[in-house]
DNA sequence: ATGTCC
């Protein structure tokens, strides 16, 4: 039989752990065990292996029980969750897959958790799931908020009638087309000045010292995915409903991105430190939390408020950039974060809501509601409704996968829907085609106790990311 | 969502 010659795959194979324990074991087994079989070394190892604290005092296998045993009990504990979850309130339960049900189960068991909420686009996500709501006791969940921070809509109503974009609809799908940055990477040449640049946070914070160069860069661009800049036709629906505009028809500028790369490099590095600081059983790892009051709670906070005021301000710019070269002016704005965390109370208390994918809707509070390229989107007015944590959806939620959308929808039938809908769309791939999306309309059914709805936005001429190498 | 693992 050949000479058995041990390495450190051979342990690992064998169920040893990765780390120091290897190169002991290796040099344990080639010093003191070079005359057995590989079966015999094998059984002895994992004998040691199975009861380390059995082998601390063996005259061979000392070395190898004591590196065992040491990260026994050096490996953190896993956090018990709770035995009994806090209560949560789904919407459209019936069009809600298992998945992001299961998501929501977990986050509601978490020892910080206070109560949740699943809003009716709800889909399985990373960590919370996407339409998730959550609130915590003074504990922040970076991938309760999701990658994209302050991923947010703006909406600008302008004063000017519907017939002015009819009129020039070549110019208006010009401009958009060409004052506007899609695509990752994506970085914005000129017309870059913003407050939010001079922020004491990008030279107090190491890890925003290192993105403010992206930050300058990306600041004006839009990116990709589902992000979008469109011209469209907003309808104020309602004289009683506080907009304080006649209702009518406007043309309108909508938009939707977030925090680019600056953004999800927070989102990374603060999920990554909140796993190591609190283990989690493996089904909610992803759900990790930092405490608000630790270093890294605050330093997260602090650079979550940043990351959502830099989307805020890229939106604002695009705004800007738009409606100047159409010749229009603001007449009024509403706009929303809806993936953020932000300080609420809850049933007389403090707590952390985490919105992700979700549009604040307290008492009064404005936001949109977008549908998808061919469906309206939505003004809403909170209701205030605290057992839907003062939440609602943030559009209409996929009903298909990107991948299964890829599949199944042709370029074909974009076409047919987008010219039924008289929606001229620059860029975007079948992965966001209308019919990958739930119908909008059933979803604001499932959650009028959540919003009221005070206007609609019917999109015109609609611009997005080019599709992605794998389509045509 | 992100140049999709610093």
């Amino acid at each position: 039989m050949a000479k058995f010659k041990i390495n450190g795959k051979w342990l690992l194979g064998i169920g040893y752990p990765q780390g120091p324990v290897i190169s002991v074991a290796m040099s344990v087994i080639n010093t003191n065990y070079k005359h057995s079989t590989e079966d015999e070394v094998r059984e002895l190892l994992l004998q040691v292996l199975a009861a380390p604290q059995d082998y601390l005092e063996h005259a061979l296998l000392d070395k190898i029980a004591v590196k065992l045993y040491q990260e026994e009990v050096e490996k953190p504990a896993i956090i018990p969750l709770k035995e009994e979850a806090v209560p949560y309130t789904v919407y459209g339960a019936s069009f809600i897959d298992e998945g992001a049900v299961k998501q929501m189960t977990g986050a509601v068991h978490l020892p910080v958790a206070v109560a949740g909420a699943l809003m009716p686009d709800a889909h399985q996500g990373y960590g919370l799931p996407i339409g998730g709501v959550l609130a915590t006791e003074n504990a922040v969940i970076p991938y309760g908020v999701g990658v994209d921070i302050g991923c947010r809509m703006c909406l600008s109503i302008i004063d000017l009638p519907e017939t002015v974009l009819t009129g020039q609809y070549d110019k208006f799908k010009k401009e958009l087309e060409s004052k506007t940055v899609f695509g990752a990477g994506g970085i914005l040449k000129a017309d870059k000045d913003d407050a939010v640049l001079d922020r004491k946070e990008f030279e107090e914070i190491p890890l925003l010292k290192r993105l403010k160069d992206k930050a300058v860069m990306q600041l004006g661009t839009s990116g990709s995915g589902n992000h979008f800049v469109e011209w469209g036709i907003v309808e104020v629906l309602d004289v009683e409903n506080k907009l304080d505009l006649p209702p009518g028809r406007y043309v309108a500028l909508l938009s939707h991105s977030g925090s680019r790369g600056m953004g999800a490099q927070v989102a990374n590095e603060y999920t990554k430190l909140a796993r190591e600081l609190c283990p989690l059983p493996q089904h909610v790892q992803h759900l990790a939390y930092l405490d608000l009051n630790s270093e890294a709670g605050q330093e997260y906070w602090l650079a979550m408020n940043l990351a959502g005021d830099y989307a805020s301000a890229c939106h604002h710019l695009i705004h800007k950039r738009l409606i100047k070269a159409v010749g229009g002016n603001i007449l009024l704005r509403v706009e929303n974060h809806h993936n953020f965390a932000w300080k609420e109370r809850y049933e007389g208390k403090d707590v952390i809501v985490h919105r992700k994918g979700a549009t604040p809707a307290g008492e009064g509070v404005l936001g949109v509601i977008p549908g998808s390229m061919t469906a309206p989107g939505f003004i809403v007015r909170g209701r205030g409704y605290e057992q839907g944590l003062n939440s609602a959806s943030h559009g209409a939620g996929r009903q298909m996968s990107r991948s299964k959308a890829l599949k199944s929808i042709t370029g074909h039938d974009l076409r047919a829907v987008l010219k039924e809908h008289g929606v001229t769309l620059i860029g975007g791939g079948l992965d966001e085609a209308p019919m990958a999306y739930k119908d909008i309309n059933t979803v604001m059914a499932a959650q009028q106790e959540l919003v009221d709805i005070i206007g609609r936005f019917t999109p015109k001429i609609v611009r997005m990311a080019d599709p992605g190498p794998s389509e045509d």
